[in-house]
DNA sequence: TAAGAGTGTCTTTTT
DNA sequence: GACACTCTTA
């Protein structure tokens, strides 16, 4: 392939380099993406196998898409097999099939963050401390930089230092704390998503062999955002690319964001001592955005003191001038926002697909989202809320967790008593405490309660095990969907979430079949080799719905998310909003100076997300905690040189017709309906404000109605079921929904 | 033991 | 203003 003619001079070489260490200084928009992947082609096409390669990406997003893009160039065939996806991803996989040579079973479960904190809680309690001096979130962020430092319990426990910071902090029991929250997750046959990392090290550290055995599979070892890997990740990397040392990292540190967990910048330099034969490249030349953008955006990170030579340029546009909306409430500054994008949309003939608005806090996105559906602009929010975080699907879930893996004792905990069966909290703690003097796992007190509990409190807890048991035995002759279904069903979960006929009922349920189908999907991938309900349960631990979304997104919408989930995207129009002290910069990080210095490059970050016009916004007062806070310009704003700022301010501090100056008076969520569910996106519906529900006592099928969220539909089917009657209407915006009368806001039309 | 009311904490970002 | 957790009562 003649790369020459499809890169720039710093790009080909880039690619054309194979043998040996390198790194590749990328900036914002530099052609980043393209280059990994013509090198990853360059290196099929120079005959290496791609079994052989192995690249690791930051998000499960970023790896599909660099798969999509390899498979454009090279074929599919060659592109399925590389080894491509997260770190978590690959290790978790790797710790699957080695999982036995470190303790644990091959079905290990992986705790999410809730399962980590829960367990600390619970941890607190027995160890009896305080859990307002030992916030269970702050206790596991010390854990989890221990995990990523690679400081095993023994190790924390014999520091001087660490206790003494520990002590200093006047939580000295920190280090008790990580050894027995260890130790029950070693227990329970899980890891957190710290410890994917941590145990893989334990893995090439303790068995030579199989550390061999996976440097001769990874002949080549890539790494996209080496600027945020952590300690643990870094040491992954080079042991696996020791032997070989054909490792390729590709970073901005002006575009480190996740120091927060615990990224280290110092891995580029380490990696400069660790490879003295390194070649380094630079892509300085920005493709992406206008002239205008990319020197704002240096402007701004020029204000830090730490970084790395590099002098981004475009040879694009100037294109317009930045422009700064000042508004005086957040819902105001939502409705500056939505008119911006309607005008822009219609003037230059746009697509809702050119518009991202980004903000620093997910908390953010509600004012927004309720000034685009008064427009009918459609949206999509990525990230936030995540299908897998809620409740029914959490507890389904558990039963699965169970299923596979019996030990898992937050699952256990989770539907001992669900659906209800009679087992208290007193009764847990008993089980607790028998598994506790025994030195049995919990759920061996559990298979055996009779030995530990009289007759009448063991009976429920007895047919609970036995369940599961069975549970057990089906998933191990069955495939991952027969054997959820058979468990959700058998679970009593399905009829228990049936018989709720409430609105939010009847949505749990849904959510429910959604959750049954994707199983069933996964079933039958017929690229997937294991079908076990073990392999469904990893695939999803790891899996976000920013990963997910995309795929069933039909129809244009303007995309919302967070700085953060924004990083490596790129959208023609941005807005950057709540551009205020205390917010962006976030309170929490502007004590010190290297926390601020990570801030600025999140918005220098979020500047580069924009192509052709990047809008700021801020309001001068703001809803936090439920009620109005003023706040002030973000000193970034002053960070931007000036002669790239349009500063525009808002018409009049006030707003249409019955709204009050701070609006958020009116316009209270009806909580008879579910928050809209964040998977699918939202259409843009406002109802009249005249809308009258009509009684529907008479409601025919083929009617035509309105509904205040869905907007227009007809009646397609009616059903009454013990009483109550279930409409199924088909909304000309939403699709078919099943409603029931008596509690839907119904307008009969014709 | 279950259900309901009341109270306090919280919001930084993600695998 | 949301949610998890605690307290109260049947």
């Amino acid at each position: 392939m003649d790369y020459l003619s499809l890169l720039n001079p710093s790009q080909a070489a880039a690619v054309m380099q194979i043998d040996g260490p390198c790194m590749i200084i990328a900036g914002a928009g530099s052609g980043k993406t393209r280059v990994l992947t013509y090198r990853i082609a360059n290196l099929l096409e120079q005959g290496v196998d791609p079994f052989n390669i192995l690249a690791l990406t930051f998000t499960n997003k970023a790896a599909k898409e660099m798969r999509a893009r390899i498979e454009k160039v090279v074929g599919g065939a060659a592109a399925k097999n590389l080894w491509m996806g997260t770190f978590h991803s690959i290790f978790a996989r790797i710790l699957r099939s080695e999982a036995d040579k470190i303790g644990f079973p091959r079905s290990f479960t992986i705790y999410d963050t809730q399962d980590s904190k829960t367990l600390i809680s619970q941890i607190l309690k027995e160890l009896e401390l305080d859990d307002k001096l030992y916030k269970p979130g702050m206790v596991l962020g010390r854990i989890s930089a221990a995990k990523n430092k690679l400081i095993s319990v023994q190790q924390y426990l014999n520091d001087p230092v660490i206790r003494q910071d520990d002590e200093a902090a006047l939580r000295p029991k920190i280090g008790v704390i990580y050894q027995q929250y260890a130790n029950r997750c070693f227990k329970a046959g899980a890891m957190d998503f710290d410890d994917l990392l941590y145990q893989t090290n334990v893995l090439f550290k303790d068995h030579p062999d199989v550390l061999n055995k996976y440097q001769n599979l990874f002949r080549f070892v890539m790494v996209d955002e080496y600027q945020d890997t952590n300690y643990s990740q870094y040491l992954i990397a080079r042991k696996l690319a020791a032997k070989e040392r054909n490792i390729c990292v590709v970073g901005d540190d002006a575009q480190s964001i996740y120091a927060f967990r615990g990224a280290d910048i110092q891995n580029i330099l380490n990696f400069e001592k660790d490879y003295p034969e390194l070649q380094v490249f630079k892509l300085e030349q920005n493709y992406r955005s206008t002239k205008t953008i990319v020197k704002a955006a240096n402007s701004v990170i020029k204000n830090n003191q730490a970084q790395l030579r590099k002098d981004v340029f475009s040879d694009n546009e100037e294109g317009p001038l930045i422009e700064v909306l000042k508004a005086a409430s957040d819902n105001e500054e939502g409705k500056l926002v939505a008119n911006s994008i309607f005008e822009d949309k219609m003037s230059h003939h746009l697509s809702y697909d050119d518009f991202a608005i980004l903000y620093r806090t997910n908390a953010q996105s509600r004012a927004m989202e309720e000034s685009l559906r008064k427009l009918n602009i459609r949206y999509k929010i990525v990230g936030g809320l995540s299908f897998y975080q809620r409740k029914e699907i959490k507890d389904l879930v558990a039963y699965l967790r169970l299923t596979v893996n019996p030990n898992d004792e937050q699952a256990l905990r989770r539907v001992i008593n669900y659906p209800k069966r009679g087992i208290g909290d007193t009764t847990i703690a008993k089980l607790i405490n028998a598994a506790e003097e025994s030195n049995h796992t919990i759920w061996e007190v559990v298979a055996n309660a009779d030995q530990f509990l009289p007759t009448r409190t063991a009976n429920p807890i007895v047919d609970f095990a036995e369940k599961i048991k069975a549970y057990t035995a089906v998933a191990a002759k069955e495939d991952a969907f027969e054997a959820a279904k058979f468990i959700a069903k058998n679970s009593g979960m399905i009829e228990e979430l049936y018989a709720d006929k409430s609105i939010e009922g009847l949505s749990r349920y849904e959510n429910i079949q959604e959750l049954l189908n994707g199983v069933k999907a996964y079933t039958e991938d017929p690229e997937r080799e294991d079908k076990t309900l073990g392999a469904f349960l990893q695939d999803i631990a790891l899996v976000t719905d920013a990963d997910t979304k995309d795929a069933q997104q039909e129809g244009e919408a303007v995309t919302m998310m967070t700085i953060h989930s924004a990083k490596g995207l790129e959208f023609r129009n941005v807005y950057i909003v709540g551009m205020e002290e205390n917010l962006f910069p976030s309170q929490m990080m502007i004590t010190s100076r290297a926390d601020l210095e990570e801030e600025r490059r999140l918005f220098y970050v979020a500047i580069t997300r924009a192509e052709k016009k990047l809008t700021l916004s801020y309001a001068t007062s703001r809803y936090q905690w439920g009620n109005l806070r003023s706040c002030e310009k973000s000193r970034f704003l002053d960070e931007i040189d000036p002669q790239f700022v349009d500063f525009k301010f808002a018409a009049t501090p006030s707003a249409g017709p019955g709204e009050s100056p701070f609006g958020h008076v009116f316009e209270r969520r009806s909580n008879l309906l579910p928050t809209p569910a964040r998977k699918t996106v939202a259409k843009g519906y406002t109802p009249p404000a005249d809308f009258q529900p009509s009684d529907t006592s008479n409601l025919q099928t083929g009617q035509r109605v309105e509904h205040p969220k869905f907007g227009f539909g007809h009646v397609t089917k009616l059903e009454t079921v013990s009483g109550s009657t279930k409409a199924i209407i088909e909304f000309e915006e939403v699709g078919e929904k099943t409603l029931l009368l008596s509690f839907a806001k119904l307008r009969v039309l014709g």
